[in-house]
DNA sequence: TATTGTTATACTCTATAACTATA
DNA sequence: TATAGTTATAGAGTATAACAATA
């Protein structure tokens, strides 16, 4: 069929797996995970949040969250304190030395991304971003139609 | 600070998180894994390809690949045929229940992707592609700088 | 009753390295 | 020697479900 999204889909993928590609060597020579460094930048430049929010952020189920956070406590580069308005509710942020490798790490990937992106122009930059700021908000146009279970497909 | 490229990765990884929160839910439902599918989705409309080549292009390394490659032999999802060309060489292909799964799974994946790009215009198709190969070509040109020379051209 | 996070289970993925059999 | 794939190991991620404390 002439699904014509389906190259989209197959191009953003090929894209995402391609910088993986160059992002993953670093996160790794640092001793972390992928999970981990997804823990670590979604906390980034952040002043924390629960673990509620940064399962949702990260797509890691609650069980999960559990471990990954815990080894991270471990390594000294997050830090849990109980919620003083919800007693339920941990409140996670980056330890000075969490910071430091996020600071740390970070500039490695940037390093090769710097790289990757020195031959954009202003123009492409703008269309890059533009097409992905849309499809960013379609996507969530469509996740909100999703969620709720009475709601079904327009014509 | 101004790193400005940052806000495409982001955007970038945004995008394909939210993709992946449409696509998880159907890979799961049909007793996938993520690798799995991977695998699968790889080996769709293709006659087949040797381990060395699932590999590069999953990014699931050799070690990992002959786990994952088993299990769904065992479902009777994949085919392994000795090269007779380099006898230490596996060919790996679909069987037809494997099809059948890529052909079941990918509807479903696809069903929510025509939702979401329901709201297209051909217009927003081609800026989305044109920038999204673009981004591709330029990470395939960094990433032939940094490792090894693996050409991969897709049509 | 619903929600936040924990624990328990069973399995899969992952990186790494040593190994074999071809080349 | 070099490469394609296997095996072994130890650790980590994953889904799921039952559970505790709090709301």
């Amino acid at each position: 069929m002439g699904e014509r999204y389906l190259k989209s889909v197959r191009l953003l993928a090929e894209c995402m797996q391609g910088f993986e590609r160059f992002s993953g060597e670093s996160v790794r020579q640092h001793g972390l995970t992928h999970a981990q460094f997804d823990i670590i930048a979604t906390l980034g430049n952040t002043p924390g949040m629960s673990y509620k929010e940064l399962g949702e952020r990260t797509l890691i189920t609650k069980g999960t969250l559990t471990g990954v956070i815990e080894r991270l406590e471990q390594k000294g580069l997050v830090l849990r304190e109980r919620s003083s308005e919800d007693k339920r509710s941990f409140f996670v942020r980056l330890t000075p030395a969490g910071d430091a490798v996020f600071c740390d790490v970070f500039p490695q990937v940037v390093a090769h991304g710097k790289q990757l992106f020195s031959a954009y122009s202003e123009a492409e930059f703008d269309a890059l971003n533009g097409a992905l700021r849309l499809l960013r908000e379609r996507i969530a146009a469509g996740s909100q139609s999703l969620s709720s279970p009475t709601n079904k497909e327009l014509p």
